[in-house]
DNA sequence: GTAGGGCTTGACGCGGACGTCAAGGCAAGG
DNA sequence: CCTTGCCTTGACGTCCGCGTCAAGCCCTAC
């Protein structure tokens, strides 16, 4: 098939195809005119670069995939390479949940604070005191226009 | 002070601090000779920005934190619109850390399907059945869609 | 005078995965 | 013949937060 072909079948674009072949991942036979000749086999390994991609893989790390494919094995983490790819991904994507998840937090907390700094500013204003124990009441329920 | 006094004492470059500028945030004096001119609130509008690039934010994002302390509140946090870009930060962090757990899911289930799968190959290389009902693995348990 | 440091503006580079435009070839249909 | 639609290569644009270099000015010290 041809380069349109296949794009539509992955679900993808031509200049990624194209862009994909510049990287070395992807090559393609021609037909007599100069046009890219594809087959199964090529949409199966596009389909295996697509589903690590859309996991937030980058392009060299769908290498080894790439690689086990073209080598014969059944699927693209057939092989060693492709299961440290995992391993390795695995502990990054732990190390980046665990910073999100921080980050979130810390977030919430300044949030918090600053609601209720709000709050007892607003309070002060109308001559209305808070009077709550000062401790970490639970959290407001959604006073402002998000 | 200069330029290159404040960028020391915020941690971060002249280069940075030049493209805060070209950005509108981050104004500043000019000395008789041309030279760009500090004072205290700058620092203090700068810690606020960094902060929150620290944690993740879009330089744009932080801008209403800069115009809430440039209005003269004691904290860039003190202002409804800082609070909803706290708001709309906590959902997106919310969102990105769960389709991140999803992710993760699915490449230890890829992890782990595909050692079995190794696993079997060496065992049966090795005259050595696993014994397991050969047919497709149990689906995965748990569905997290991210 | 001159060396050295800090400052100025301007402009290009980077990384990643492409989008988009340009100029032109190839094949089929009317 | 001409149009339409697919294909080719090449090259520049995008986003973001800067890094880095270039050419030159300001001020101080020796």
């Amino acid at each position: 098939m041809r380069i349109g072909e296949l794009a539509k079948r992955a679900g993808t674009s031509t200049r990624t195809l194209r862009y994909y072949e510049s990287r070395g991942l992807l090559a393609a036979r021609r037909t007599g005119n100069g046009y890219r000749d594809y087959d199964e086999d090529d949409l199966r390994l596009l389909r295996q670069i697509r589903t690590l991609q859309d996991f937030g893989f980058e392009l060299e790390e769908t290498r080894p995939f790439v690689d086990c494919l073209r080598a014969g094995h059944p699927a693209g983490d057939s092989c060693p390479a492709s299961l440290a790819v995992y391993r390795r991904k695995l502990g990054e994507l732990d190390g980046l949940i665990g910073q999100l998840a921080g980050v979130r937090e810390q977030v919430a907390r300044q949030l918090a604070a600053a609601e209720e700094a709000a709050g007892e500013a607003a309070g002060q204003a109308a001559g209305h005191t808070a009077g709550d124990g000062g401790g970490e009441p639970p959290a407001p329920r959604c006073e402002m226009t998000g």
